[in-house]
DNA sequence: GTAGAACCGTACCGTACGGTACGCCTCTGC
DNA sequence: GCAGAGGCGTACCGTACGGTACGGTTCTAC
């Protein structure tokens, strides 16, 4: 039996996985340069095999967006002993891992075809990248939120707009930016801006004012 | 070849400001649908003058985003007489006008557009979207800015920081979401986003930390 | 009136690409 | 060994679309 891995529900073979990296690949070296034929030559399999195995190029486009997204993994937090210290600790590496994902080169490739899809009436596969971008980041970092909460460091009325301005606080207009095209961000330094972005959350949602 | 158009000297005759129109209405109507066949059908022109007047597909895109942002225009703040009062209520009026803005289906439509254009190693749909949407309410907003900082109302290092985080507190997730296809953002409260907004620049970059 | 420019409508061409068909090879189970 | 499945490579088909050509019409200048 052939090795597989779980990936939502969706298991890919070995191979498959191959062909989803050609596909991926292609997709980051020449946006718009994923044609059957040419994922077929980079995986050297057969464009029969390509549609067999995912239907059509929509489906072989959603599975590599989804597999790959997928493949983000956000550190896990320890939340069992929470200080000022810790809290500020984790956020500000929730802040560095966004930043790095959202300005790295898979991330930008990903997000511009799924807004290229959304621009055809077709949302799956925006679902699938705010599912697997955002909105994991965010089931992530409200229990760390609502920790800080529950020991006072923080204060909110609703998790949803403290994640959401967390958010903007870190992007910024990074991320449109980079999808654009903006090549003038190449010098940012996430360390930086990622603390920076901290300490700004601190500053709006930290229940210690004197800080 | 792509003409190069300065839209600012109305280099577009009225009826090819008719053609931009209808190329726009496709753009917004079915992303994608914009072919020259279409475009010509709506227009009633034949293609050849199409080609006469913006050179190629590329041409007619890049004409009929730089007319279109062109025609976003930005209130003017009076600066003359500045008090808390009236700073406070010029920027939550920028914070209303980009949400409006960026929300609008015209303003997605371009820029899943530019972000599309963008995935094709073309930045010059990007940058001009970014010229007319980002930059442009920076340039607007800077000297309100800076006009805060010297009545002392304000304190920030570099108004290109201040501006960023402006836009981060005001914009969030929700362009990113919009280009996306996220639906769930319809009922959106520009106005109580805009004042929250506000509210939290002020809380960080006002200089009267008691208001 | 006539010449010429601008332009409309349509037909046409070439190519790129999604999708299908088929011949051949390899590998597995019996 | 043999049959069948899975899969590779290639040829092929249909269509959509960018781009061009051309005849016919209207408008302008003289």
């Amino acid at each position: 039996m052939a090795l597989t891995i779980k990936v939502n529900e969706e298991t890919f073979t070995p191979r498959q996985q191959a062909v989803l990296t050609a596909a991926l690949d292609l997709l980051v070296e020449n946006g718009d340069g994923l044609t059957m034929t040419a994922v077929a030559r980079r995986a050297s399999c057969s464009k029969e095999t390509l549609y067999k195995w995912f239907g059509d190029r929509d489906g072989l486009l959603t599975a590599t967006v989804q597999w790959q997204a997928a493949k983000v993994r956000m550190p896990v937090v320890d939340r069992s002993h929470l200080n000022a210290k810790a809290l500020r600790s984790s956020v500000e590496q929730f802040a560095r891992d966004l930043l790095t994902v959202l300005t790295g080169e898979i991330s930008v490739t990903l997000n511009r075809t799924a807004v290229t899809h959304a621009a055809q009436e077709k949302d799956s596969l925006g679902t699938i990248v705010l599912e697997n971008g955002p909105l994991a980041i965010r089931r992530r970092l409200k229990p760390i939120f609502e920790a800080g909460r529950d020991a006072r460091l923080l204060r909110f009325d609703s998790s949803e707009d403290a994640f959401r301005t967390f958010f903007g606080l870190v992007v910024r207009d990074v991320q449109i930016r980079m999808l654009l095209g903006d090549k003038t961000l190449a010098q940012t330094n996430i360390e930086a801006d990622a603390k920076a972005a901290t300490d700004q959350f601190f500053a709006l949602y930290g229940a210690d004012t004197t800080q």
